[in-house]
RNA sequence: GCCGGCUUGGCGCAAUUGGUAGCGCAUCCGACUUGUAAUCGGAAGGUUACGGGUUCAAGUCCCGUAGCCGGCUCCA
């Protein structure tokens, strides 16, 4: 098939939406140096003898983790393993998850376990239940944790065999399932190797520490915590959810709890504060203060409307990049919304992603007085894709070797039929604006067009604030591609030649790639540490055969282009969305929907600053004055809330020296500053795309 | 689409065990005119998302629908 693999408005939830500690793909647990074991001559050592730091958990024996109990000879490289490290961390989640199963099986012994992995900073375990939990209900096990911990329960690893494990866990029938998969070769995800490594079944007792007595168990591969009382008070359950078991909407769902677990309560405390961070910037949040955008219900879920506070910041995002364009070798297309069928039975994509289009309309039919059909009408669709109809342009006439590379870009506004409960805000929305291109190439261009594109790519970003990024290449997937495998790995390889000789991270997404061809995709960190895919330029070997696209060579011959498809925003909205997280709504002067507002002293200096915002609005600056009937704290208030990045005050003595005093978004203040002088600040702080949040020095 | 939660004037929130809707901001009107984050007074604004049901009585309980939120699945 065919799609075009647009910088995809969710692809990677992880990266997308991942709220504190930035994953860096290249963050790894610090190599401590080894430690030989010299221990007493004729006693096996363990953790506990070699490493007496509380702050060691585990270690890792010739580049394994085991638990501490674990014992170790002579010739084992052994590693300390502490709790703040990323492993350490890893096994304080997990073990954190095993204390809430314990919890959830002390309150409801019904429940059935499902798994409970480590995630970014958290844990979650699944649970099939009768009752799904409620908010209430973490309460209650958030207090029955804090007794485990408390407690000081002891995590023993056991070796058990097939056998016994059936037998012990006869009542758990999803564990009774992992052990059937651990002989399968591929069983499963990541996830669920947490349970049952690739090695011995084990199963983990939970002991109480002054009995003796065995209160807990759970099918698991370990390492934990030697103690409960290690997971202390840094870690608290979030929220509640369900999730398919095993992630297939075949299976069942069981009921999932989320939680969060640090190695101290500060660290704790500073990841919520990290969360109610993020929630402060949540675009639908701004997006209402803001007065920027909203989705009138009358209209439909996932349909934004803009309004004008939020139309002319989107206004200035495709003006600027438009500019780029022209100034970069594009062409400018247009393109309709709505298509019949037929279109999308070339380009396949009714073949592959009927379910995500809306269902057509069916047009120009017509009935006899009986009702026969005297005419056959024709299906008509709303576009899902922009690269078809691009396609139609190239071969609208014969093409010479002499017009390529072209390119051909357009904000091409699509329709998908996106699940209802997939809908977020403006990133996953069911009408979007792709600032799509796609660039026909001779093979022999490829590399530097690619090459070129990526540059393009990251200085256009740059102009919009954003320049953390690194590089992801997917590559093929070899359950499922179309095209020769010379073709995929000449292409992969020039993908990641440009990717290198880039100089920016580049990280592997192996079998990423979609089936017709491998992508390079730009991730940009945000103002908090977040990462988001914006950008894409992938190769397509699919649909230049499809539609059949030639261009006639030097030698006269006919030959097939090579295509690629270029998203450099993803979706207008999903970018527009991602710019006002990152900025917090105060956004840089060029992009601010109202940039200067003049706020006089008194009424009596209205008209002095209408003279200036007269002259400011002639230079194309978004400027008025309040005059309105509050007073001027109060004035400064409400500009300040609405995160105008320039008031210009004045009263009696800037009138009377022709001047004007400026304060900016942090209260800073510039007073007195002659009227010629402020208006070319401003004019320059728009005109260079600056970020002003203080006063200027000097 | 699936699971759970939520839905009170534009926004943020209140309303004892079901007893018949209040507050702040914003809006409008009036007064005040003051150099850096809220001047004072008044008015208007809601058939409590929508549709059923239970009850003498429903914002409060039940059912359905829609929308939103958190997840899962999906994401060309």
């Amino acid at each position: 098939m065919t799609g075009c693999d647009e910088a995809s408005p969710s692809r990677g939830r992880r990266r997308d939406r991942g709220v504190g500690v930035p994953s860096s793909p290249r963050a790894r647990a610090k190599v401590v140096p080894s430690i030989s074991t010299h221990g007493k001559q004729d006693q096996v050592p363990d953790g506990f003898e070699l490493f007496t730091d509380r702050a060691i958990v585990a270690m890792r024996v010739n580049g394994v983790l085991k638990d501490l109990a674990a014992t170790v000879t002579e010739s084992d490289t052994v590693e300390p393993v502490t709790i703040d490290s990323e492993d350490g961390l890893n096994i304080l989640r997990h073990s954190a998850a095993h204390v809430l199963a314990q919890a959830v099986q002390q309150t409801n012994p019904e429940a059935r376990l499902g798994i409970g992995p480590f995630i970014t900073d958290g844990f979650y375990y699944d649970f099939d239940v009768a009752e799904p939990f409620t908010p209430d209900d973490l309460k209650v096990l958030q207090k029955a944790m804090e007794r485990i911990v408390k407690q000081g329960q002891r995590f023993v690893r056991r070796v058990v065999t097939e056998d016994e494990a059936r037998r012990e866990l006869a009542s758990e029938p999803y564990k009774l399932e992992l052990i059937g998969l651990k002989g399968s070769a591929e069983s499963g995800g990541d996830n669920e190797s947490v349970e049952v490594g690739s090695g011995e079944l084990t199963i983990y007792d939970n002991v109480d520490p002054k009995t003796g007595e065995t209160v807990w168990k759970d099918l698991c591969r370990g390492p934990h915590l030697p103690s409960t009382r290690l997971i202390g008070n840094g870690y608290a359950l979030m929220r509640v959810a369900a999730a398919y078991w095993r992630g297939s909407e075949k299976n069942p769902q069981l009921q999932r709890i989320y939680g969060t677990a640090w190695p101290t309560k500060d660290e704790l405390r500073a990841y919520q504060t990290r969360l109610e961070e993020a929630a402060k910037r949540d675009h639908r949040k701004l997006g209402a203060e803001l007065d920027l955008f909203s989705f009138p219900d009358e209209i439909g879920s996932g349909l934004a409307v803009f309004h004008p506070n939020g139309g002319i910041i989107r206004n200035e995002i495709e003006q600027y990049m438009r500019k780029q364009l022209l100034t970069n070798g594009y062409e400018l297309v247009n393109t309709p919304h709505i298509t019949k069928g037929q279109l999308f039975e070339t380009s396949q994509h009714l073949n592959w992603y009927r379910d995500g289009m809306f269902p057509p309309m069916h047009l120009d039919e017509e009935h006899d007085a009986e009702g026969n059909v005297t005419k056959q009408g024709q299906d008509y669709y709303l576009k899902p894709m922009n690269c078809p109809m691009h396609n139609l342009i190239f071969r609208a006439r014969g093409r010479s070797y002499r017009e390529l590379p072209l390119r051909l870009a357009e904000f091409g506004t699509v329709y998908r039929y996106e699940k209802s409960g997939t809908l977020a805000g403006l990133t996953r929305v069911r009408g979007l604006t792709q600032d799509d291109a796609h660039i026909y190439t001779t093979p022999e261009q490829v590399k530097g067009e690619v090459a070129r594109q990526l540059q393009f790519v990251l200085e256009t970003l740059r102009g919009y604030g954003l320049d953390d990024f690194y590089l992801e290449l997917s590559t093929k997937d070899p359950e499922k591609y179309v095209g020769s495998d010379a073709i995929w790995d000449e292409a992969t390889e020039t993908l990641r030649e440009v990717a290198v000789e880039s100089g920016l991270e580049l990280v592997a997404d192996p079998g990423g790639a979609a089936f017709y061809g491998p992508k390079i995709s730009v991730q940009a960190r945000d103002a908090i540490g977040r990462t988001w895919q914006l950008s894409t330029v992938q190769l397509d070997f699919n649909q230049p055969e499809l539609f059949d696209l030639q261009y006639t060579a030097a030698d006269g011959s006919r030959q097939q282009p090579v295509m690629i498809h270029r998203a450099l925003l993803g979706s207008v909205e999903r970018f527009f969305a991602i710019l006002l997280e990152h900025y917090a709504g105060a956004f840089p002067v060029w992009l601010a929907p109202t940039q200067v507002v003049g706020i006089p002293v008194a009424a009596e200096y209205g008209p002095y600053l209408d003279g200036i915002v007269e002259r400011l609005r002639a230079a194309g600056v978004r400027a008025h004055v309040d005059h309105s009937d509050d007073r001027m704290p109060k004035k400064i208030r409400t500009h300040t809330k609405a995160k105008v990045p320039f008031q210009l005050i004045a009263g009696e003595e800037d009138r009377a020296a022709g001047s004007v005093s400026f304060r900016f978004r942090d209260g800073s203040q510039l007073n007195g500053v002659p009227v010629d002088d402020a208006i070319t600040r401003i004019v320059d702080a728009i005109a260079e795309h600056a970020q002003i949040t203080t006063a200027w020095q000097g």
